[in-house]
RNA sequence: CGCGGGGUGGAGCAGCCCGGUAGCUCGUCAGGCUCAUAACCUGAAGGUCCUAGGUUCAAAUCCUAGCCCCGCAACCA
């Protein structure tokens, strides 16, 4: 067995519903697992969820329930957007874990052993009444504390810190040495940009049980707990360990032992991508790398940042109430036509902007008119001329076929979804101008032109079955849609079925039916 | 001097990294077709590619300065 391409999701912290943000990361993740599934590698693809610390409890707390029954109620709204997003992970880790909490402690007790991590007090501002250390920054511009705070006084406590500043200049070098390992640049840049102007401090990582109980005892100091970072970063380790993995398992030593083992085990680590939101950028990209380099394990391979969505041009808030909620849209909709838009509308990198207005347009022009037409109106045709059986083969769409094949191959391998999407709309606007130019329905009228209808015909549904395997990762459940009017039994999983000549002469195809009806009432808002 | 993103025909975007006919969707106008989900195809109008300098044979693209908009620092990807 050889290493799979592990790609990962942020595990998503548990104070609040799924949103758009948490919806878009996992679609575009899941597209790129689903590309590299279908170019024959093995795959694994971890999402999850972040489930400790203080506005957990305090949530909890609030609701009357522990802090465990109140994350179970969560992570299954978490597991259900997984499931409602059609995503093909192949995992669901939770911080709750035994199999994580395992991890995190061997992770701790061989940095606490190597002389990583130490005890030293800290002295700051703590509020009583929120249970939590105030900096200068929460100051009132007047220097005096917001009342909300209730009584703040001066509070001394020991903490275990990570030696996090020693390796400042090491991932400094690491970054410029490898260009790809924070995508993209804009990211790289604004990292490094921090880490040469900014001296990195050694990293807090507990906090006293009798202030926060909700987290990962430390193993060497069990009146600590492990505190927010650590806990979360080491997800993306602690899943291939627990499994089984033989690189993490030689980070942790002879003294671990997998609880989730798989048999054979995965050979995951390192990780190929983290795929993660353009605000957690810094932690991925220093206090994850740094925590590795000193556990002694390869560093994961790339940190891919996606932007943020806006709604009409404006900050998502609850408070003001201009929030997307995938599931609603999922449930209107249809998930392709989520899975698309998302993909299309916003590359991977910069912000985007929904607006109900552009979704639907998107929806009627590009998936209806468009892609959904054209299978139908060539299928119909096959259908109604011939019995949707194929009588001949050609190779006249040959080359549009295999030029987009190629460009889509190309994007997808450098994660630009957008512009492989575009890609594959090049080629339905191809096709629909050959419907154009060679007109079938001409053709059927006249009985000496029934070889060229046959030619016709063949290249109409050819480019469909072609499209479909393009399409799979995008939007599997269409593209198996389509296969399925195809007549072909399997799915469209796998690229090197998008090479044209595929359908076989002789071939019946099944009853063609609209991809995505038409909706001509103008979506509201 | 906090950090970051953006300013491209009426709207929304791609192109910028690797300078060389300004592309896509919608909208408008005209024509074609009738297989198809009143879908499809063709053509037209419409752009000082924020501004000013610079580099270059050549700049939306590279460099410098400036203007404007928007995010982050506050539950949130």
């Amino acid at each position: 067995m050889s290493k799979s391409f592990y790609i990962t999701t942020a595990i998503d912290y548990l104070n609040g519903q799924p949103h758009l943000g948490h919806a878009y990361e996992k679609v575009i993740t899941d597209v790129i697992a689903r590309a590299h599934r279908s170019f024959g590698e093995s795959v694994f693809f971890l999402t999850g969820t972040d489930e400790h610390g203080q506005k957990v409890q305090q949530a909890a707390e609030a609701e009357g329930k522990t802090p465990q029954a109140y994350c179970d109620e969560l992570a299954a709204n978490f597991q259900a957007l997984a499931k409602a997003l059609n995503l093909s992970n192949d995992d669901f880790v939770r911080t709750t874990q035994p199999r994580h909490q395992a991890v995190v402690a061997a992770l701790l007790n061989k940095l606490h052993a190597q002389g990583d991590i130490y005890l030293a007090p800290y002295t700051g501002w703590y509020s009583w009444k929120e249970e939590t250390f105030l900096t200068d920054k929460d100051r009132l511009p007047d220097g005096t504390w917001d009342p909300v705070w209730g009584e703040v006084k001066a509070l001394v406590e020991e903490n275990w810190y990570f030696r996090m500043g020693q390796h400042q200049q090491w991932l400094i070098d690491y970054i410029v040495a490898n260009p790809s390992f924070v995508q993209p640049d804009s990211r790289r840049n604004e990292v490094l940009g921090f880490l040469r102007k900014e001296k990195l401090d050694d990293l807090c990582i507990s906090r006293p049980k009798a202030r926060l109980g909700w987290g990962i005892p430390l193993p060497f100091a069990p009146d600590y707990v492990n505190y927010v970072w650590f806990d979360a970063l080491t997800n993306y380790f602690s899943v291939p360990a627990a499994l089984g993995d033989p690189v993490a398992g030689a980070v942790l030593g002879d003294g671990f032992t997998p609880t989730d083992r798989r048999t054979p085990a995965p050979e995951l680590w390192p990780a190929d991508i983290h795929v993660i939101g353009k605000d957690i950028v810094k932690f991925h990209a220093v206090y994850w790398p740094i925590m590795l380099h000193a556990a002694g394990a390869p560093l994961p391979k790339q940190v891919l940042a996606h932007g943020w969505w806006q709604k009409d041009g404006h900050k998502m808030s609850k408070t003001t109430g201009n929030v997307v909620d995938p599931i609603a849209v999922i449930d209107d909709w249809g998930i392709d036509a989520f899975r698309f838009y998302v993909v299309r509308e916003l590359d991977i990198g910069p912000d985007g902007n929904w607006t109900d207005a552009g979704f639907a347009a998107r929806y009627q022009a590009e998936l209806a008119n468009g892609l959904g037409n054209l299978v139908n109106r060539s299928l119909s045709m096959l259908q109604r001329y011939r019995g949707g059986k194929l009588s001949a083969r050609s190779m006249e769409l040959a080359p549009d076929a295999t030029s987009a094949r190629e460009a889509v191959e190309k994007n997808l391998r450098a994660h630009h979804l957008q512009a492989a999407l575009l890609d594959i709309w090049a080629l339905v606007t191809r096709a629909n101008q050959y419907v154009d130019q060679t007109a079938p329905f001409k053709l059927a009228k006249d009985p000496a032109q029934a070889a060229r209808l046959d030619e016709v015909l063949y290249n109409l549904a050819e480019v469909c079955r072609v499209l479909a395997v393009l399409l799979w990762p995008f939007i599997p459940g269409t593209a198996a849609k389509i296969y399925a009017q195809l007549g072909l039994t399997g799915e469209p999983s796998t690229y090197a079925d998008a090479e044209w000549g595929r359908l076989a002469e002789g071939h019946t195809i099944g009853a063609p039916a609209p991809l995505f009806p038409r909706r001509d009432t103008p979506a509201k808002g």
